[in-house]
RNA sequence: GACCCUAUCGUCCAGCGGUUAGGACAACGGAUUUUCAUUCCGUGAACCCGGGUUCGAUUCCCGGUAGGGUCGCCA
């Protein structure tokens, strides 16, 4: 008997918020599917409707758009198994909720809600993550030898409660595997009574560590980099995002750290999870960026600065691609965040860039500034314009400096702030060959008068 | 409080009976560099505690402690 394939879902609520715990629970499912072939489903449980909005949902899209994960069934691919929005599922809940009544097993409390009558049982977990695991339903909770309430499954008014239509939709989908949290641990055994209680046998289990915040406690929304909304507005590249998400909880077992997606999937596998909390380190997720960018393509850096830039209103588009890339080249190397780029390259696109005060004071309103720069533009005038080039522009500076017996430090620093306003920026021979020579002679002189 | 999970450098991840306990981020020091960044080299930094088991425990077992989670008409 061949092993039935596998299905997995990620089933997040609409809040308005991608948390990255959530964000990591949806990529593992899905490393699971591609793994495995089999497929990641995408399902709403947005049975809440005063928090539920159409933005919110959006926000969810558009998170797992970003870091990649494609869903094979859900909102927008539609599939065997649908609606998959909760909100959308009354008929299905009403059915299910028909069984249990039809075998007794749930009653109306005092206030109208509708329980199910729990089996209190003793439950033994043999999850994938966490090993077995026994609960004993039937012990007290307290001293006072309270059980635990019977789970409610409908409110008064009608709507729903997530244990049961999270347990319903897991049965109906036929998701053969729960990737989730480790926060719904302790509510599994409730969710195994629901599930046997509906005559099903219940998925395989594999709760995941949680993520943390710096300070060891769980990463709530008001935490410094929670959202995932946060890494796509900083400017941080999907693909580093996604990989450092990968190594929280999850390893090769070779120590390498540096993955991309594909080799990922080949080699991802539950029992490779820890089953310890971790802490999300943003120092090493914003050196992972750096990789990424340091490595990537000029394509890949362009198609992910380009909207960085246009959002900037920076004019890319009154100029070649090839002009583009020479800019973007310069600094890829330099930059860590995509959303650095508009503030490392405006001077690039445009005459009316910003000084930075620090700079000026420092290097333009030094003693002889302006004599120096005068001396640096009638000099470069000598260069013809087809020789206009790093190489041809480094032996002017020092042919210059040693002229005039001084470091080239004494030319260059001045050179970069009056062409670019700013004291850091690309190597200055590239930047000054890449502006053009009309361009610097009016920078430098322009420059030399302020001084 | 009850129940569940966890416990290796500050952080993340290896090691799972015998190791000089490894890698990465961060920190610190140095080299390279026209700025900044990169890169390179180096240093410091850990097995929570107590009992077992064993010839031998970071590794296995038990207890404690600590951290996290769950006990909702939130999901």
């Amino acid at each position: 008997m061949s092993p039935s394939p596998v299905r997995v879902r990620f089933a997040p609520s609409p809040t308005g918020f991608l948390h990255v715990g959530g964000a990591r629970t949806a990529l593992f499912n899905w490393l699971y599917a591609r793994h495995t072939g089999g497929k990641f489903i995408l399902r709403i449980e947005d049975t809440d409707k005063a928090r539920n909005t159409v933005e919110a949902v959006q926000v969810i899209y558009d998170g797992l758009k970003w870091l990649g994960l494609d869903w094979d069934e859900g909102p927008g691919i539609g599939g065997d198994c649908g609606p998959y929005f909760q909100s959308e599922r009354d008929a299905v809940y009403v059915n299910y909720l028909a069984k249990l009544e039809a075998a007794g097993k749930v009653y109306l409390d005092e206030k109208g809600a509708t329980r199910f009558k729990a089996p209190r049982q003793l439950i033994v977990m043999e999850d994938l993550v966490c090993g077995r695991v026994e609960v004993d339903r039937s012990k007290p909770i307290n001293p006072l030898g309270d059980l635990e309430p019977d789970p409610t499954i409908r409110r008064p008014d009608g709507s729903w409660i997530f244990h049961f239509v999270n347990v319903v939709d897991d049965i109906e989908m036929g998701i053969t595997h729960v990737i989730r949290g480790e926060d719904h641990l302790s509510n599994t055994p409730k969710h195994i009574e629901l599930c046997q209680a509906l005559g099903a046998t219940p998925p395989k289990y594999a709760h995941i560590p949680l993520i943390l915040n710096r300070s060891g406690g769980k990463m709530s929304k008001r935490d410094q980099g929670a959202s995932v909304q946060q890494y796509i507005d900083e400017g941080y590249a999907p693909e580093a995002v996604a990989n450092y998400l990968c190594l929280l909880g999850w390893s090769p077992k070779d120590n390498r750290e540096k993955l991309d997606m594909g080799e990922v999937i080949s080699l991802f596998e539950l029992d490779k999870i820890n089953r310890r909390n971790a802490a999300f380190d943003t120092d090493k997720c914003f050196w992972l960026n750096g990789q990424y960018v340091h490595e990537m393509s000029l394509e890949r850096f362009r198609a992910l600065c380009m909207p960085v830039m246009e959002r900037a209103g920076l004019p890319i588009g009154g100029f070649t691609n090839d002009y583009l890339d020479h800019v973007l080249a310069s600094v890829k190397e330099k930059v860590k965040l995509l959303k650095d780029v508009p503030a490392w390259t405006a001077y690039f696109f445009t005459d009316d860039f910003p000084f930075d005060e620090e700079a000026v004071a420092k290097t333009l309103r030094a003693a002889g500034a302006g004599e120096r720069l005068r001396q640096l533009a009638a000099h470069l005038e000598n260069i013809a314009p087809e020789s206009w080039d790093a190489a041809t522009l480094e032996g002017a500076f020092k042919t210059l400096a040693a002229d005039a017996g001084v470091k080239t430090a004494v030319f260059i620093h001045p050179a970069r702030v009056a062409a670019s306003g700013r004291s850091v920026g690309p190597s200055l021979y590239h930047m000054l060959s890449i502006l053009g020579k009309e361009k610097v002679l009016v920078r430098l002189r322009a420059a030399a008068e302020k001084a």
